[in-house]
Parts: C-alpha cells; structure tokens; sequence
DNA sequence: ATAATACTTGAATAATTGTTCAAATGTTCA
DNA sequence: TGAACATTTGAACAATTATTCAAGTATTAT
C-alpha cells in the first residue's frame, strides 16, 4: 500500500461513523432525486415538489435534513425559498456511486 | 454547464434510484465499518466480527447485504470464508465522501 | 386588517431494518 | 461415525424513519 493510500486509510478510519451517517442520508430515493435535481440549478420548494411528484410538506421534511447535513443551503426571496447545492463534493460522489451501479 | 457535466446529469437521471440504493447500503455503521476494515486486507467472518465488535451472526447478516450489492466477494478454505472488496469504486467513494465529512 | 400564497412544523401511522438467539449447514479431524 | 469448529439462516424484537394530514408561521397584495 502506498503512503498516500494509507494516509486516506488512517482518515477513514477516524471519521468512518461520519462517512456512514452522510451516506445514510444519501440512501434515500426521495433526498437522491432532491439533490440530483438540484444539480441542474436553483429551484423553489414547489417546483421541487413538483420534480419529484411528492406534496410539498413532504418535500419540506427531507429539505430539512438536507439542509442540516450541509449539503443544500436556501435562499429566501419574498415568500419563496429557493434552494441549491451547498457542496461541491456531492457531484463528485454521485458520479462515483455512478460507476458502480452502472457495473 | 459543460457537455460532460450534462452527459453525467443525464445518466443520473436514469440511475438515480440505483444510487439511492447503493448508499443505503453504505449509510449504516456496521457495514461501513467491515468495508473500511477490507480495505486493509481480506479478513474472515470471525476476524471481522472482533474488528467491528459485534457477534458473528449480525455480522454474517451484514456480509450477505454486502455480497448481494456485489461490494464483496467471499473466498472459502475449508471451514472459513474470507471476504475481500469486490469494487474498485468502493475506495473512491468513501474518500470523495470524506472530503465533505471534514468540511 | 383580511385574504391568499409559500413554506414549515408536529403528531400519527405504517413500513423497513439491524440485532439477537437458537437452530441448521458444511467442513475437518480423531 | 461423531465431535468440534466456522459460518449461515430464520424468526422475533426493538428502533428508526418516510409520508401524510392538519395546523402554524411568514410574506405579499387588496
């Protein structure tokens, strides 16, 4: 194994709960498809609502875990909230986790 | 947005629920912790029940979700069956998924 | 002020799931 | 064949969690 390799190994090992507890956060077709929409750009918590065919309240649940996770942050304006990606790393783990489900 | 950002949008589109499935199974302590523990090396079932501190049993449970999601792959002699990563992509996830841990 | 809109919150329900214990399978060795 | 060991399997239990509906907050417009 090369030094760097287990520098990663190390870090894992310190931080696996953590690592667990944000992908059991992605492990969910509700939240996945939130965020995989939200990579196409900002949206309002209706239209979002409307993309993944669930009532807003519903939505407006996993928004709230989305958002204490760090991984969506808002932006208010009047009555509307619109919401964006607030990690530039969860693109890069979607197109990991990508490689893997395609086989 | 760039045409490959586009060409991985698209494909995420098609697998998202695949990906929501896959890091379910990658969102629970245990299970997490026996892949972080592979990657050092094959164990078998009894090594990786003293490493993750749990009873074979549960353990034996957990190796078949992770068998079953083709993320390991068992290798048997005589009465004990080792088991080893089966997915390239495995190491990768996780260090793209520690980058957000640490903030 | 009142009504209308956009979203959030809380409680209740239903479903999923990780762990445990006991029993079963498969393998080696005397 | 029978005992000992390694692992798997099944059923039961407890706990977590996503969704729904109803009620609450906040903002804008009349």
């Amino acid at each position: 194994m090369k030094e760097k390799e287990l520098d990663i190994q190390q870090e894992l090992d310190d931080y696996i709960e953590d690592v667990a507890d944000l992908f059991k956060i992605l492990g969910d077709k509700t939240r996945t498809k939130i965020l995989s929409g939200l990579q196409k750009g900002e949206m309002n918590v209706s239209s979002i609502s409307e993309y993944v065919g669930l009532p807003i309240s519903a939505i407006s649940h996993q928004l709230r875990v989305l958002r204490q996770a760090k991984l969506i942050k808002p932006r208010k304006v009047g009555k509307e909230v619109f919401y964006s990606l607030d990690d530039e790393h969860v693109a890069m783990i979607f197109s990991c986790a990508l490689e893997h489900v395609k086989e």
